[in-house]
DNA sequence: TAACACCTGTAA
DNA sequence: TTACAGGTGTTA
């Protein structure tokens, strides 16, 4: 469930449910998950610690402690944080636990694609994919001002340079194909072709369809989430993702599928240019 | 920039 | 059986 709103919406829920509380014990189910320590040494710096708060950066969770370590997560496709107060039903593909002073933490993942750092408290992580990071989608220095002289400075194809997480932070296959349908761009457009207002275009664009997938609490497809909080409804406001097939709702034109850079990629031949 | 790798689950 | 899935790092 990984894109910007829905990781926000996981961080404000996580935020509410575990701050304050303090870290008793750690089941480490599958360890390759962590990156940068042994279970041991996760065990050794986190035990004992209470978490101060959770915040986002991009697709990124950080889990701040009072200690001189905070966890840094990403949940790639499949992961979850889930807070269960104790009495609820058994969840599935638990990787790691923290069970807490009141309730647990559980780090939950079917794919097992995701990762967790131990990282500073303070200052850098040395996390390259962390400390490398654009500006979110969606904050205030995401602007025509900084978008376009980066655009003029690639032939990329836009969808790729949209999902590069050093240019601009918290977008996914489903935003970039959202944002690129509402400011008309085809996917495949070179960065280097799009014009000054085209590119203001694109940017009321991700700020939009980020700003309405946080109001309707996320996207939730595939039924990839279970668990308590954190279902979304932007599924149902979604313009082109998963609509092949299916007429545009601007123009009636059928919506098509391809593939590129290796990811469904959905648009509207008339609207997008 | 494309392919592949990392994984598991589901749908065609 | 195969393709595909909200991600990203490495390699050809």
């Amino acid at each position: 469930m990984p894109e910007l709103p829905e990781v926000e919406t996981i961080r404000a829920y996580i935020d509410e449910k575990v701050s304050g509380r303090r870290i008793d014990d750690i089941r480490v189910c599958l360890p390759r998950l962590i990156k940068n320590s042994s279970a041991g040494d996760m065990k050794k710096t986190l035990i004992g610690r209470t978490i101060t708060a959770c915040s986002r950066r991009g697709k990124y969770l950080l889990l701040h402690t009072d200690g001189p370590y905070s966890l840094l997560i990403h949940l790639r496709m499949t992961g979850s944080l889930i807070y269960d107060a104790g009495g609820g039903e058994e969840i599935r593909a638990q990787r790691i636990v923290f069970l807490l002073d009141t309730g647990k933490l559980i780090y939950r993942d079917i794919r097992t694609l995701g990762c967790l750092w131990l990282v500073p408290s303070a200052g850098l992580t040395h996390i390259k994919g962390y400390d490398t990071l654009g500006p979110d989608g969606n904050s205030p220095e995401f602007t025509t001002a900084y978008v376009y002289p980066r655009l003029k400075g690639t032939h990329r194809r836009i969808k790729s340079f949209l999902l590069d997480q050093t240019q601009v932070a918290g977008l996914g296959n489903i935003y970039v194909d959202e944002a690129l349908f509402r400011a008309g761009i085809r996917p495949s457009r070179r960065c280097n072709h799009i014009s000054r207002v085209t590119a203001g275009r694109l940017c009321d664009a991700v700020h939009a369809v980020l700003a309405e997938g946080l109001a309707h609490g996320g996207t939730t497809i595939r039924n990839f989430v279970g668990g308590s909080g954190r279902e979304g409804n932007n599924q149902d406001y979604l313009r082109v993702y998963g609509r092949e097939g299916q007429p545009c709702l601007v123009c009636g034109t059928e919506i098509r599928y391809v593939k590129q850079a290796g990811r469904g990629t959905h648009y509207c031949p008339h609207c997008q240019t």
